[in-house]
DNA sequence: GAATATTTCCC
DNA sequence: GGAAATATT
């Protein structure tokens, strides 16, 4: 290690001292500067909500006073390119480290390889570590090395792995503060003046950063756990973690809840506790997922806007702004639903059942593009969060290989019953249904008129009726499907034909294609030239500017710009570099079908970092996990078709959806779509 | 207790 | 909708 120069530990949704291995690297390797870049435009579509940011800087106040109190400071700096804002820091330090953590969103693999690559270019020694998951997505694969496309098996892999999880590190009792005197801190502004007062209600309700994330913790394990299995179907139900803003932000280390939640779970085996065993399973797996999400990101980094599925590539959302603003403002005439859209509203926060009913809601009934729908919640949850609502958006879908069918529409009246049975979380939400029995509260419009009299109800005026009906809204689904399939027969002969070369591909998902589309209503500048402006976008429940025949004009537009950014990021990763290729894995012509040829992405190891190679080496492949393996996205390296899921023995198996319409079995190419323009 | 109805749970 | 768990006969 070179004398004399500091590191930098760049914080970014590792808002925390205990359990951080960039911050504990930094603290081995002598003084430290510790930087939070604050560059929200880089985010482009995924500028933060309100709540998101007010959590953020809440967080970030808790982890500056955490690390006062071990003597030093967060240098905070506003920026509109994070890595020439590293650069300074560099510069303005005399740093020769630099320190930080995994993340594993496409907009962060690209930026933080590039940060790796200009700043060593600039002899700064760079490592980087896992922090946010049990195990690296490349380290989680079927005994071929290859990346599971479902969830039960990726987990089961996950459990079973032949390590465990790193053991969480401690707090670092003092940090030896680098010289930050030529350095100054921007002010970091995450709200604005009409902001503050709603955001005034959200401290009595959480209580951010990372002591107190651990606190949570505790209080979850020794409390509301053993019961998780019993309670999980509630609504209503406080029985839930409250972990996810403290996850999201990585106030908490998921290793550590693993660790300690697994400490219970042989208590409670031994003690044979069925149930409490059977409560941390459940939980774990709600871990799981969270792993997965990014597992899903890492693997197929378009996750978050493009279906990973390709057979709705046909159907015809609806694009209906009144249906949009109903489903928001919690006007859908459907008290469970409604009643949980008032409540994301009001708070942030939203029972995880209940998600998957206004979530499934909104696509199968009200069939809108499950892409606004996933942009809302981005706006408007306090753990919003961009893997995570990915894949619940997609899993809604039915565009994941082990999603539920998407020609199936759940009752919300029959989920009423089943989630609140008693009709008390509707009644806390919908304060005019409040009067109503609970033998309709779930379908007040099946309510006698003398009921709905006497409760205060006049349906239509101060409650609405359904705005779509469960029939209308299966027969429509009907309808849309067998047009689907038509335009995709119609498309797919054509491209036998050789008439129209992969025609659709740049339609796909046609008016999904949120990016600022679906902007509401009073800025149609990019977010990037608006900061103040923009901000006014999250607070209130606007209507999507764009009306359906514009919108489906923009559709080619968007895809456009989606070409660029995959241009842009191109160039961005050198072709020499991060080839990784596996033998027998290079040669896979496109649509030549071979199961499950995904590897999108390469790790660099970089050997000549690796200062713990020696020290672990024997013990199978533990060393790779920490620091010398950078997630490195390099799209234009790889030279395989990435013709997803053809294997019908794996994954039509998962699905007798997909079993009748085994075509559709592909996971779309997108990286074709640079070259089909 | 095996055969059979019924309920539950799927990321 | 269907596998799997659970209840019923």
């Amino acid at each position: 290690m070179s004398a004399g120069g500091c590191s930098i530990v760049w914080f970014r949704r590792d808002l925390r001292i205990e359990d951080n291995p960039a911050l504990a690297a930094g603290v081995r390797a002598g003084a430290v500067v510790a930087v939070f870049i604050w560059a929200p435009e880089e985010e482009g579509n995924y500028y933060p909500g309100r709540v998101s940011r007010w959590w953020l800087k809440q967080s970030l106040a808790h982890l500056d006073s955490s690390l006062r109190s071990v003597r030093t400071s967060l240098v905070t700096k506003r920026s509109t390119d994070t890595v020439s804002t590293l650069l300074e820091v560099v510069k303005s330090t005399g740093a020769t480290k630099l320190f930080f953590n995994h993340l594993y969103d496409p907009l962060s693999l690209v930026r933080d390889h590039r940060a790796k690559e200009v700043l060593t270019a600039h002899g700064v020694a760079v490592r980087s570590f896992n922090a946010d998951l049990l195990y690296e997505p490349w380290d989680v694969t079927d005994v071929q090395g290859r990346p599971f496309s479902t969830f039960s098996e990726f987990w089961e892999r996950c459990l079973s792995m032949p390590y465990d999880p790193e053991a969480p590190l401690l707090p670092p009792k003092r940090i030896i503060s680098g010289d930050v005197s030529k350095c100054h801190s921007d002010t970091l502004i995450f709200e604005d003046e009409s902001e503050k007062a709603s955001n005034a209600l959200l401290a009595r309700a959480w209580s951010p950063g990372w002591s107190n994330a651990d606190r949570a913790l505790t209080t979850f394990i020794n409390g509301p756990l053993i019961e998780y299995s019993k309670n999980r179907r509630k609504a209503d139900s406080a029985t839930t973690s409250f972990l996810s803003p403290h996850l999201h932000f990585g106030e908490v280390s998921v290793r550590k809840v693993f660790h300690l939640v697994r400490i219970k779970q042989v208590l409670w085996a031994n003690e044979g506790n069925k149930a409490g065993e059977e409560s941390v399973n459940l939980f774990l797996k709600s871990i799981g997922l969270r792993e997965y999400s990014r597992y899903m990101s890492f693997n197929h980094p378009y996750s978050h806007e493009r279906p990973l599925l390709g057979h709705l590539k046909f159907f015809p959302w609806v694009v209906d702004e009144g249906y949009f603003k109903a489903w928001r403002q919690g006007r859908t005439g459907y008290p469970l639903v409604d009643a949980g859209m008032r409540e994301l509203w009001a708070t942030g926060w939203l029972h995880d059942r209940i998600r998957v009913v206004v979530s499934s809601f909104f696509v199968k009934v009200l069939q809108l593009p499950w892409r606004w729908g996933m942009k809302y919640f981005w706006d408007t949850l306090l753990d919003a969060d961009l893997e995570s609502d990915a894949l619940g958006w997609q899993y809604i879908s039915g565009t994941l290989p082990d999603g539920r069918e998407f020609d199936r529409i759940d009752h919300p009246q029959l989920e009423g019953y089943k989630f609140d049975p008693n009709g008390e979380y509707v009644r806390r939400w919908l304060p005019e249904l409040a009067r109503l029995p609970t033998e309709w509260i779930h379908h007040p419009w099946n309510a006698p008129e003398s009921v709905l009299q006497a409760a205060g109800i006049e349906l239509g005026s101060n409650y609405p009726l359904p705005i779509v009906g469960i029939d209308a809204a299966k027969a429509r689904l009907e309808r849309a499907l067998s047009e689907m399939w038509q335009q995709e027969a119609a498309s797919r002969a054509a491209i036998e034909n050789g008439t129209e070369e992969g025609l659709g591909d740049s339609f796909d998902s046609a008016p999904t294609a949120f990016p600022q589309d679906v902007q509401m209503e009073e800025s149609h500048e990019p977010i990037r030239n608006n900061p103040h402006t923009t901000n006014r976008r999250y607070e209130d429940q606007m209507v999507p500017s764009m009306t359906s025949s514009l919108l489906r004009l923009e559709v080619e537009e968007t895809s456009l710009d989606f070409r660029n950014l995959a241009q842009d990021s191109r160039t961005e990763v050198p072709r020499n570099v991060n080839v990784h290729q596996e033998p027998g894995r290079e040669e896979v012509t496109p649509n030549v079908q071979r199961p499950n040829n995904v590897p999108r992405f390469n790790i660099i190891r970089d050997v000549g970092d690796a200062e713990d190679s020696t020290a672990e080496s024997s013990s199978s492949n533990r060393r790779e996990r920490d620091g010398i393996v950078v997630p490195v996205w390099a799209p234009s390296t790889s030279g395989y078709s990435e013709q997803y899921v053809s294997d019908e023995n794996r994954i039509g198996n998962s699905s007798s959806y997909l079993q009748r319409h085994p075509q559709t079995h592909q996971i779309i190419n997108w990286r074709r779509l640079p070259q089909t323009g």
